[in-house]
This record gives C-alpha cells, sequence and structure tokens, in this order.
DNA sequence: CTCCTCTTTGGAACCGGTTTCAGACCGGAT
DNA sequence: ATCCGGTCTGAAACCGGTTCCAAAGAGGAG
C-alpha cells in the first residue's frame, strides 16, 4: 500500500492513477454522469475506496462557484428569539440540497467580519440576515455580488424581507392595557437600531398611537429605551417604579425586558398582576413558563419563510424586494390585570 | 470605467493589470509582506479601491491549504444547553483570528452531512463536537486527515474532551432527595447514546449507586428512559405517577425533562414539592424562572474551555487525549422538598 | 471488410488565489 | 567603470477539483 502519511489526503489524480484513467474520468464517476463504461466505473469506485478518497470540497466550490451552503448572520447572544428563528430556517432548508452556516455577529467588529467573509459570495450561495438591517454599503456589496439575500426580522429598501407590523404590535399591546383600564402606561423600548432610518416600523409608534387614540396623553418620563439585556430593562424598570406617580402597567418591547420589568417589580415588593401590569413581546419560550401576557409573533415561521424564499431565489425564480408581513397574536396570561383601584 | 456586469467580481489579475504590476505583488500587498515599494504599494491599494476588489476567501483557502474557520457541530434543537455551550465556544473563539460556523446535527441524516463535510479537514482548520459521540468511523477519518478535534460534553477513545462526571453528578441529585427523607425516587433518563460503548459515565449509574449506599432497592418499574423532548418526559412522568405505589421524588436526568415531569404532576393536581419532589441536571436558563432544584454543569465554560484547547492545539502545541472533567454543583430551589408524610 | 455514428476517454485549460525562484534594479564601495 | 549585496518584482508552478474538446474505441449497417 501507498503510506498515507497523516495529514495527507489522496488527490483525484491518485485516484486516476490507481485506477489506470484520467482525472476527468474519476470526475465523471464522483458527479454521477453518463457515459462512463461500468467497467471503467468500477474500476475507479474501487480505487476511490483503497485509498479512501473523498473529493476536497474547497477545490470544488473553487471550480464550480458554487458552495451549497446558505449563511445566516444572527445576533443570538442577546435575542432568544434569534434562535428560535433558526430553528425555522433549518426546518425550512431541510429537504434542499444546501446546508446551513450560522455566524453570530453580536459585537460590532463580528458583524463587519460576517458580511466581509459572505459579501463576495464565494463563501455561501445565498445570505439570511437575521434581526440586524445590513448597512447600505453591505447591501450594495451583496447586491452587485450577485448573492441572494433575505432579511427576517429586518428591513432595507433594496432588499426582500420576513417581518412583523411592529406599529400594529405595539398598538395591540397597549390598547390590551388600556382595555384593562390602565392609563399611567410605562414603555421599555427598543433601542434605535444602528442602521436604522426607517422609523416607522417601531413598537414605540405603536404605543404613542394607542395612548393618543384613547385620548391619553404620551408623559415622556414614561418612556424609557435600552437595550434588551435582561438586567438593563430592570434598571430602568426599577427607575420606573420609583416614579412619584408610578405606572400601573408596562409594555416591554421584548420578552426578556417584560422579565427584567418583572424581577424589578418583585425586588421592590409590588405584585404582578395586582399592583402592577406586564406585557412583553415575541412569545419566546420562557414566555409560558413565567406565564407573560405578551404579543406573539411567529418565529420559527419567519425564519421558515424566509428560508424559503431564499431557496426560490436561489432556484432562478422570481423574488419580490418586498417586506412581508406575517400575523400577530395577542396572548393573554397572568401578567396583566385590570388596574387597582 | 470596465463595465463591471452584475455578479462579476474582479480578480486578482485585473487588479495587477490596472496597477500595471505582477499578481505576486499584489498578493503581497494584500498580505501586508515587506518589500514593496511604496509608490507601487499605492498604485496597487489605488487599484483595488477603484475595482472595488475583494480578494476571493475560496481560493485563498484552497492556495493556502487554511479556512481559519472552526467548526462545531451540535444537536442545538432539543437541547438548550447546547445553545448555552456554543455561546462559551464564541467566547473562547473570541479574540483569536478563527471564525465559527456552527452547523446543526439533529438528525441521523445531517449528522452523515456534518462529517462528510468537515471530515476530510478542509471546510475548516478545526473542529468541535458538542453533546454527540461520534462514529469510530468518522474519528478515524479526522484524526487521519489530522484535523484538530474536541469534544464538548461527548467522549471517545483518542479524542481530547471537556465533560462532567455524571455518575457523580447523578449520585448528587439523588443524595439530596434521599437526604430529604425520599426512598420512593424513580429516575426519567438519558436515551441509551446511539454511539456509546462507555456506559461509565452515564447519570443511571450514580442513582443506582447512591441508593444502593443507602441501602434502597432499585425498582425497575421507577427507571424509565425517553428522549430529552419535553413532551415525552411528561407522558413517562404521567405513567411514573399513575403508578399504584407511585414515587414522592423523580430524578430527571435533564431540566427539560424535569420541567415535563412537572407538568404532568400539574395536571394530575399533584402539588410540587409538597406532594412530588423533582430534580433535574443542567441549570439551563429557565431552570431559575421555573425555580427547579438542580444539579448546575458548568455549559458557558464547558464551551469556553473547548475553544481553548483547539486554539491549542491549532497553535501547535500539545493537547492531551484525555477527558477533562468539569465541577457539578447542586443548586436546591424550591421544587424539592422533605418527603410527605 | 469498410465506413459511419455514437459512446467513452484523457489532455489541457480553467476557477482565483499564494509562493518559489530567478532576474532586474539600486546604491555604495573599490 | 566594475563589482557586490540587498531590495523589488513578475513569470510560472501549485492548491484540487470540473469541463471543453478532440481523438480513440465500439458497434451496427452496408
Amino acid at each position: 500500500m501507498e503510506p498515507l502519511s497523516t495529514g495527507t489526503q489522496a488527490r483525484i489524480a491518485d485516484v486516476a492513477a490507481r485506477a489506470g484513467v484520467g482525472v476527468a474520468t474519476v470526475s465523471r464517476v464522483l458527479n454521477g454522469h453518463a457515459n462512463v463504461r461500468p467497467a471503467t466505473r468500477d474500476r475507479v469506485l474501487d480505487a476511490i475506496r483503497t485509498l479512501n478518497y473523498r473529493p476536497s470540497s474547497v477545490a470544488r466550490n473553487l471550480s464550480l462557484q458554487r458552495t451549497m451552503v446558505i449563511g445566516a448572520l444572527l445576533p443570538w447572544f442577546t435575542n432568544p428569539s434569534a434562535v428560535q428563528r433558526v430553528r425555522g430556517i433549518v426546518d425550512g432548508l431541510s429537504g434542499s440540497a444546501y446546508d446551513l452556516m450560522v455566524f453570530d455577529i453580536e459585537s460590532e467588529d463580528r458583524q463587519r467580519r460576517a458580511f466581509e467573509l459572505f459579501d463576495r459570495g464565494d463563501r455561501a450561495d445565498g445570505l439570511l440576515v437575521v434581526s440586524t438591517n445590513p448597512p447600505d454599503m453591505e447591501v450594495e456589496r451583496i447586491n452587485a455580488a450577485g448573492l441572494p439575500c433575505v432579511l427576517v426580522d429586518a428591513v432595507h429598501a433594496s432588499l426582500p424581507s420576513i417581518a412583523v407590523d411592529d406599529v400594529a404590535g405595539g398598538e395591540m399591546a397597549t390598547r390590551h392595557l388600556i382595555e384593562l383600564g390602565h392609563r399611567r402606561i410605562a414603555l421599555i423600548g427598543d433601542p434605535p437600531p444602528e442602521f436604522r432610518f426607517d422609523w416607522s416600523r417601531d413598537r414605540t409608534r405603536g404605543y404613542e398611537q394607542a395612548l393618543s387614540r384613547a385620548g391619553i396623553e404620551v408623559r415622556p418620563e414614561y418612556v424609557r429605551e435600552g437595550t434588551r439585556l435582561l438586567h438593563v430593562a430592570r434598571g430602568i424598570a426599577a427607575e420606573l417604579l420609583a416614579l412619584p406617580d408610578r405606572p400601573t402597567a408596562v409594555f416591554a418591547a421584548s420578552d426578556t425586558q417584560a422579565i427584567g420589568a418583572i424581577e424589578a417589580a418583585r425586588a421592590r415588593g409590588i405584585r404582578v398582576p395586582e399592583e402592577l401590569s406586564v406585557i412583553g413581546f415575541d412569545d419566546i419560550e420562557v414566555a409560558s413558563y413565567v406565564g407573560l401576557t405578551t404579543v406573539r409573533q411567529p418565529l420559527f415561521e419567519s425564519g421558515r419563510r424566509g428560508a424559503e424564499l431564499l431557496l426560490r431565489a436561489l432556484s432562478g425564480r422570481q423574488v419580490d424586494v418586498r417586506t412581508e408581513l406575517l400575523p400577530l397574536e395577542l396572548v393573554v396570561r397572568s401578567t396583566t390585570g385590570p388596574v387597582p383601584i
């Protein structure tokens, strides 16, 4: 036998030599092309087996200009909902020939690197960007490279996307509180997204809209913003609850933040929902354990649908550059109740 | 300007031509090699900018035989703990020049594909396998390819790994229940892992050991096994609670299963912990929300440490083929209590 | 047996980079 | 002017596949 030193792999030329054929023939056998005489095919397969050969995917990618990989960029550290979306993506991709490569873009630095890695279009055949609005410059590059790309829980003027109607959702949540009799309703909002100029989708807008429709004035001291991190929201909630005229209800722009608010209330001995109503947004897994009232958005479905659109684009079919909105649903559990008298 | 049609990218040869130099020089500039005259460098940088050039990472990988990517294979669908481990991996890799590519291996089919994709060693420079014992054949291939690989929450005779002492953990949980006075203690165990011959690490063993040390006989009808899916565990727990001589305590081999057991109890109107004590394993995030008593294992730390070992191997330093055990800790919350009288 | 067509096959070009190697260039010393 | 060392530079080989193209081979008809 050939002495195969550790770390050295057989190449297609080795297989060809051993089988006494040309590399082109080996390639044909590997890719199941027709027009290879059965006897020849057997000799090649035999050589492949004895050499324990496996083709190099990198070389293959370079030659084919295709990787059969789809990249997903997402900030999944601070974002439990992102994980659920990826599950949807995996589901949407199952059955296709594409594999998924997940890339975390939590920090500014990693985000830059992720795009650098992918935007030339030779690392992956398609891109899914989740819960982050890509910078204009990157979108330009992506489109220039002809790299199919779909946004999930994000928007951009020149890319197709899957999202929810945040204004409607914010209004839905706030209206639920109003209908319970609340008038002093605080908001723990999302931070202004870094690369977004389109504020029309914001949940804060829905909150303000619901209040003004009910003839309730928006009190600036009730409207706070911070990152989605639980402890940040807990801090904000603590401040709100320390106000002289403290709110009787809190609408948090995410379930994580809502749970932070509940913890802050518990720490001050304020009972939920008797003394304080709390409503979240997303309906992540823990929400049901905590009994959190929330606005459910179809997390899994968003990923599945995003993958579906991307596959359609990859198969050459038309995909419109537009935002597809998924439905929202109010889920009433046990953290909201009538206003205390 | 050159008409750059959509989907066509500038190549290094284009840059060289435009700058009036050879490709070697462009390559040198790209990689920051010394010995390039400043004037030449500027001309090249200029050409790069005007052509909007970015090198092809695939071509680069092929040439360098290196990808600067680390692959992580994990079943993260049914496994909330796996996500936490990946966070540790990302943390351990931050600061290094390596990027992480996460690959889901939930199904048999995807597992095979994952290994096929990676085991030649040209897709990634290193491999982390999480919560799955790799088949012998794959380990053989991985080692033959000289691909550095570290297991996290898994073991194999010829690969370094990070794990916990499951026997000790199982005993710790069971002893806690025994000390509370319980004698009728049921077990909802892990399914026998597909590719594992080494049963010595099993939590079931610790359970049996603790019982026999306390002089309590192991009752076969109390020992059940099923997948980690919550609803499966709920079904198993329902059966246990329907036994004529029903257990007063349940040790579940994972928090997910423990929560399933709690739900089953609630459904039958059995109070936890007054009538039934439940202890889990892992201390996943929801555990604290539910107030679950559990055996905490350092999930984040396991990933971080695995990444650390892999980086060490990648830098050419020695990594022993042995299992590194991380410490366990009993976390008593509110789902376990004294045996009902 | 010859001719023709269809199948099978291998050599070589190509994908887009990196790196070796030999030669061109440069300034200073003799 | 000549020689010498070191610095810059580009042509060509290489990484490991796929595929075009031309030629060899096989099989059937006349």
